[in-house]
DNA sequence: CTGTTAGCGCTTTCAC
DNA sequence: GTGAAAGCGCTAACAG
């Protein structure tokens, strides 16, 4: 049944049921009323494709990953599509989630045409990407990255500013009395994080001993490998802070491997707060990131800029430290 | 830009352009090749809404995720998601992504129409349930279910049987000298895992009591609580099999609590393979499903459906046993 | 407040 | 092999 059979049987024109559905006020109550509840009846629905035709919009918000990364791994991209379906459906529209494991594809032909766009960004997106994704601009989107806005203005970012959690995370070892705080990246050389660990050190007054910073890499196995290589120095770090939650249970199968206790003889904190940090035995004290607010924040974001035409704006989410179990105070010597 | 304008720019008409982008073979090579270069040439792209509307259909499939059991786990979702958008997307499929948070919406007015459906059936998923998501059984779908098909006859299936791999299980700690081996359950009661374990114990040689299975819950802790139950008794078991990794992690900390080791003084076996088995120290030997072939069966099944109207088929597909490190032989007396 | 009507951009007959 | 033209089902502008 289409719009003219239904508003024939309800000797209605298709104007005035056409209003109706769409809830304008220029048609009277009691019309509305029975056009709504006779839709029901009968079972009427419009059409959505000629809707989108006609008003060309799409009711649809498209979440893009071009590539899991380490900062936004499986779990997250659960949390966030959760955050955006939600948040953009309370405004009606609706979810495509693109998982980009074909990059290939980001200027297909025909692919589902969307009113906007929440990109997570990955650490080589560039600008160019952001262009093709977007159909020329054309399509607002608003990118979620870390740390910093890409050089594309047309837009709306949502900049993750993982430095305050790790800052935590490190005033926190200093306060339990550690001094020596060993660091295992996840092997990206350029990493942000790495670049702060000095003059985060430095504001807890500690020195920084560049022999206790390794870039490990992404896997439990390098993890530990890293944290033995640090453990087995003449003089050992009696903390470690790991790029990632992985790397971090590495760490404590390393300390566990040498016969050491976590948290009794070296401290390990984490990073992302995956599930796994909860179940690891100690469970593990690590830095979060609050996800929903992240998806949240870049669909208000993209629903401004969609429904209100509003500018380009850049928000910045900090993360936070998570305390459980696996740091503690300094052994005494 | 539209097919009208694009075809003047090529004096060609729109019908001969239509049938070059759908890749008719009414068209000549010459022609197809022009329009299929100018198009690139001039960024022409076809209305999307347009063709939906004129064809009738929708290139979309929606999956469907009505809550998070526990044997769909977050992590799934993304896999299952990457699944379907892959097998869909080579043929031309968009994923609409619908985490049901808000069951109330099932039969939403407006929701994005798709031209096919798969969805993760929860326990209490009903006929009537599917009834409203497909329209009114207008649409495909294909439903992903654990153990028995629903009692609704135009879905296809993709049954999880899930007791090849809890057998697995059984048998892998029999041999390896078990003859008491705990259950610790995720605290449905009528679960048919539960409800096999005497048969499966049986099969083994080894007889049941039921003392030994318990019905904890889904948290860790739960897992810690029962199993310390079980340890505690006056002949504990020396091998337990949880329903969950979540609850295995709990049974290792319950071990380590009472100053046990695992494997050594008691075996623990997991159910899922989620992220953390691997993760766990010692890692965890459990029960894995092969997530990306559900969705690619899922997937394939419902193309079927679509594209050539095949009638609903039902596919079974059993688990298997992942051996790692929590499982060992018995301790000797 | 309601009815009438002209498109939205495309595909697909039906002629040629 | 190509062109002309009739819709697909809806919304929105205009008239009343």
């Amino acid at each position: 049944m289409n719009i003219v059979e239904f508003a024939r049987l309800l000797n209605l024109s298709t104007g005035t049921v056409s209003r109706a559905l769409n809830d304008r006020r220029e048609v009277s109550p009691q019309t509305r009323q029975l056009v709504l509840e006779k839709a029901e009846e009968f079972g009427f629905r419009r059409n959505a494709n000629a809707r989108r035709l006609v008003t060309g919009k799409n009711f649809l918000i498209r979440l893009e990953c071009p590539h899991i990364t380490h900062v936004l791994s499986d779990r997250y991209v659960v949390e966030l599509a959760r955050a955006v379906e939600e948040t953009a459906g309370a405004s009606g529209y609706d979810l495509h989630l693109r998982l980009g494991t074909r990059r290939r594809d980001f200027g297909a032909t025909d692919t589902l045409p969307a009113d906007g766009i929440v990109l997570v960004a990955a650490p080589e997106t560039t600008p160019e990407d952001i262009e093709t994704i977007t159909n020329n601009g054309r399509t607002p989107v608003v990118v979620i990255c870390e740390p910093q806005p890409l050089d594309y203005v047309q837009a709306s970012y949502v900049c993750l500013d993982t430095i305050p959690g790790v800052g935590e995370a490190i005033r926190k070892l200093a306060e339990l009395g550690h001094r020596r705080i060993g660091y295992v990246g996840s092997g990206r050389p350029g990493s942000h994080v790495r670049a702060a660990i000095p003059r985060l050190l430095a504001e807890c007054g500690l020195p920084f001993d560049p022999e206790l910073a390794i870039e490990a890499g992404v896997t439990q196995e390098q993890g530990c490998q890293a944290a033995v290589q640090l453990l087995e120095k003449p003089d050992p770090p009696t903390a470690i802070f790991a790029r990632t939650d992985v790397l971090a249970a590495g760490a404590i199968q390393a300390a566990y491997s040498l016969g050491l206790t976590v948290p009794g003889d070296v401290s390990v904190i984490g990073h992302d707060n995956i599930e796994v940090a909860a179940l690891v035995n100690p469970p593990l004290t690590t830095v979060a990131i609050d996800i929903p607010q992240v998806g949240t924040a870049a669909t208000s974001a993209l629903l401004a800029m969609i429904d209100q035409q509003s500018p380009p704006t850049t928000q910045r989410l900090g993360t936070h430290l998570v305390v459980r179990a696996s740091a503690g105070p300094v052994k005494q010597k």
